[in-house]
Order: structure tokens, then C-alpha cells, then sequence
RNA sequence: GCGGGUGUAGCUCAGUCGGUUAGAGCGCCAGAUUGUGGAUCUGGAGGCCGUGGGUUCGAUCCCCAUCACUCGCCCCA
């Protein structure tokens, strides 16, 4: 194995992609606080517990795709998978259910030993959001109304689709698994060979299966909507009556299901045809059974969470790098003096920056390539007169202006 | 975890029906231009042809393995 090479399915963000992933982590920051949600972060990595016990023992995730290590000490940590767990974990560890609801805001890398693809990495990252406390419908419209704008604000929400499903309470669920095990048992020989093998684990993937034969089965199945308690469908009937009333348009998606066991009612997601196979952008529910599944107070929740090297993809254009002043002196001997006025242009809030060898044409060159949006020329006919020629370098045009003028010439200029 | 494709210069990609010094465009460096960038011209640097093994007189090319990327399945952000 190559030591030098990047651990499979992780990579490094040089400043091209680190500038698109903060302008969509500062939007959604920006915006998530808007809407009341504060930033917090908790560890990157967890008892291995926090994750067996809230991501349910049989899902993917966890049965195999866990970064998971005894430490020094023995303990067993996992390297957190996704953020929902650690964020429930400190409500309860924290003591933070007394004064409920809680709105908060996350962002940071994830770990899943997944096989890379686009769009699929190994170290990848995440911003979301979870609302905590809050049983009424209208937080799911809230939560979902929020990721809308984020994706509108990064220029992005016309390449996706918003899709919604319900997933009832557990006893809507429970009845109609009974009667969908009943029905898929009796099509057996249609399933795939994976979806027979999810028949008694998690039976409502099937309806999610891409699989040919799986598909047919399930266009016949009992549906889910038939099936759902009063109350789980009233609560359904209120996100769709909020989402409509602000206008949010969605498609009603009755196979969309969810991998973690900790969902119910609302489940949406995200999607885009942009990206291949991995189309989810942002995805989430409610996960009223959470909290107290780990042992904490009941608390219902829901929230979201998106991929930023996914939507990182989608953005149309770069994000620019800032365009700094680049200082020239003409010659070696003016470097210090060079080296001053760059300095307090710096002082000043201004960006700007100095070449380091070469003549005037050399520097000229590379202060092009830097994108430099003014040039400053030192040279000595200029500091015989305590001034600098500056150059816009989109325009070519030259003026001479006194150096104790010249933080304020480029304020004024901007 | 399963199946397919790809891997040649910093980037995008040619190429060798197995044969001696492996090419192009872009980019980079230098010069034309010792006080002016983006254009043009000239020159130059830069390749264990992903890695390891096998077949062969000879492998970048064929075979096997492996690693990485990629497409689909699975799963998901």
C-alpha cells in the first residue's frame, strides 16, 4: 500500500473546494440562525453505544459501516456516522431537555467505511439541523421551509426535488408491516434475492428496492396510506396543509423510507438527477422515539441533514477567491519599503499581498495570476515623491497617489 | 459487500498490431521586453506509462494480483 496516498474514500480540500464548502456551510449557518437555530458541535466520535442504540442494532450503518476502535483505555468508540446521535446524546448527557424546545445547527465530518463512488465518501461532511421539543407538525414544516431556503440561497434548489412520505407512529406501522410481509411472503418468488433477505429484518426497504422484479412485486402491494392510524394521518394531512401554505411545492413519494430505525411520521428527502446514483442531497424526519430510546426524558424531534461535497457538486459556479492588492517594488532594494506598505494596507482590513523575486514584469505576471485586483508599483521616481503608482489591473489605468493616501484611495475604490 | 469500466507529464488525453530516444494541447519556467500583467513567438524543464508479480530474447502494451478512481447494485448525505 502506498503511504502517501489519502486514506481510501477521503480527501484533501484544497482552497477551490474549501471555499465552495464554506459558502455553503456559512449560508446554511447564516440562515439556521434566522430561523433560531444555534450552532453547537459535539465530539467526532462517541461511545460505540450511542450509535448501536439510537441508528437501530440491524441497519446498515451500523452493522457495517462504522469506523469502530477500542481506544487506549479499552473503551469502544465509533467515529460518528451521522450527527442526530451525538447532538440527543448531549440534550441528555447535558441536562439540556429543561428548557425545551431546541432549535441547533451543526456542521462537521462524518465517517462511514463505505464503498467510495462520486458523491460517496469514506471521511465526507455534513451541515443539519434538529429541532427538539417540538411535537407539533408545524416544526416539520419549519425544518423543512429552512432547508428550502439553503438550497435556494446556494442557487441550487431548482436542480432538486422535494420528496415526502409519512411513516406513520408505530402503530400504524406495526399493522401495516403485518399486512406487507403477508402480501410480499405470498409474492416471494418475485423478490430479488436482497429483498428477500430484508423480508423479516426491514420488510418497508423492499419498497424502496431499484430492483426490477422487486418492483413489479411492490406495485401491487398494499399501501401504506391505508393503514395509518387517525392521528398518524391527521399529523401527515397538517405538514402537507403548512408546507402548502408557504407555498413549498413537494411530490408525495410513498416508497421513500428510511435507513435508521429512529424515524416516524415525516420523512423527506432532497433529490437531484445531477449526481448519478447517489441523488439524496438532503434528507431527514421526525424521530419522536429517540431520546427516550437512549434514556432520556420522551422528547419528539426532527431535523435534517445534507452533504456538502454533494451540494458542493451542484453549485454551478466557483466561489471566487478574494482579490488582493498585490504590492510591487521596482527593484531589490525597495522590498523592505515594499514590505511596510503591504503590511499596513493588511493593518488596514485590506488584502494584499507581496511578491517575493523577480523584476517588474515578473511580478507583474504573477500578480495577474493571483487575481490581484489593484497593483501597487514602488518604484524609485514614485518614493522620491512618498507616493506609489497604483494600477487597476482590470482597466489598465495608472494614477499616482501619495502613500499615507493610499489606504483610503482603495477603500473608496471598492 | 457484489458486478462492470478506467489508470500514460501538474491537468485533459493520444500512442505503441509487444521492439531501440513515449507524444500533443493546456499549464509551468526562461527569453523576445533590465519600470508594467492578460496576447503572440522562441526555447526549456517535467514521465519507475498506478504498484507488484508472470509470460517473452524484449512488456507502457498480453496475463494475474493489488491499489485508486469511476459506473451500477446495496446503502445513504
Amino acid at each position: 500500500m502506498d503511504q502517501l496516498q489519502p486514506v481510501r474514500g477521503t480527501h484533501d480540500i484544497l482552497p477551490d473546494q474549501s471555499r465552495a464548502h464554506r459558502r455553503i456551510r456559512e449560508t446554511a449557518r447564516e440562515l439556521a440562525e434566522r430561523y433560531g437555530y444555534a450552532e453547537m458541535s459535539t465530539p467526532i466520535f462517541e461511545f460505540t453505544e450511542v450509535f448501536k442504540r439510537t441508528l437501530g442494532e440491524t441497519s446498515d450503518i451500523v452493522t457495517k459501516e462504522m469506523y469502530t476502535f477500542a481506544d487506549r483505555s479499552g473503551d469502544q468508540i465509533t467515529l460518528r456516522p451521522e450527527g442526530t446521535a451525538g447532538i440527543a446524546r448531549a440534550l441528555i448527557s447535558g441536562g439540556l431537555g429543561q428548557s425545551l424546545p431546541l432549535k441547533f445547527f451543526y456542521s462537521g465530518p462524518m465517517f462511514r467505511h463505505e464503498r467510495p463512488q462520486k458523491g460517496r465518501l469514506r471521511q465526507f461532511h455534513q451541515i443539519g439541523v434538529e429541532l427538539l421539543g417540538a411535537a407539533s407538525a408545524m416544526g416539520d414544516v419549519e425544518v423543512i421551509a429552512l432547508g428550502d431556503q439553503i438550497l435556494e440561497a446556494l442557487g441550487i434548489r431548482g436542480r432538486t426535488r422535494l420528496e415526502l412520505n409519512t411513516l406513520g407512529d408505530s402503530a400504524s406501522r406495526a399493522a401495516y408491516r403485518e399486512v406487507l410481509v403477508a402480501y410480499l411472503i405470498s409474492h416471494r418468488d418475485g423478490l430479488s434475492e436482497d429483498s428477500a433477505k430484508r423480508l423479516d429484518r426491514n420488510p418497508l426497504r423492499i419498497l424502496d428496492s431499484k430492483d426490477k422484479g422487486d418492483r413489479e412485486v411492490v406495485d401491487g402491494a398494499p399501501l401504506f396510506g391505508d393503514y395509518l392510524t387517525d392521528d398518524a394521518r391527521a399529523f401527515f394531512d397538517r405538514v402537507r396543509a403548512g408546507l402548502d401554505d408557504l407555498g413549498l411545492a413537494y411530490l408525495i413519494n410513498p416508497r421513500l423510507v428510511r435507513g435508521l430505525d429512529y424515524y416516524c411520521h415525516t420523512a423527506f428527502e432532497y433529490t437531484t438527477e445531477h449526481l448519478g446514483a447517489q441523488g439524496t442531497v438532503l434528507a431527514g424526519g421526525r424521530y419522536d422515539g429517540l431520546i427516550e430510546t437512549m434514556g432520556g426524558p420522551p422528547t419528539p424531534g426532527v431535523g435534517w441533514a445534507a452533504g456538502i461535497e454533494r451540494l458542493a457538486m451542484l453549485l454551478d459556479e466557483q466561489v471566487p477567491a478574494v482579490k488582493p492588492v498585490v504590492v510591487i517594488p521596482v527593484g531589490d532594494e525597495f522590498e523592505a519599503e515594499a514590505f511596510r506598505v503591504t503590511q499596513r494596507l493588511r493593518l488596514a482590513g485590506i488584502a494584499a499581498d507581496i511578491g517575493f523575486s523577480g523584476n517588474l514584469s515578473r511580478r507583474m505576471k504573477r500578480a495577474n495570476r493571483m487575481g490581484a485586483a489593484y497593483a501597487v508599483i514602488l518604484g524609485s521616481d514614485e518614493l522620491a515623491r512618498d507616493a506609489a503608482t497604483l494600477r487597476d489591473m482590470e482597466t489598465g489605468a495608472q494614477e499616482e497617489v501619495a502613500l499615507d493616501k493610499l489606504v483610503d484611495r482603495l477603500t473608496q475604490r471598492r
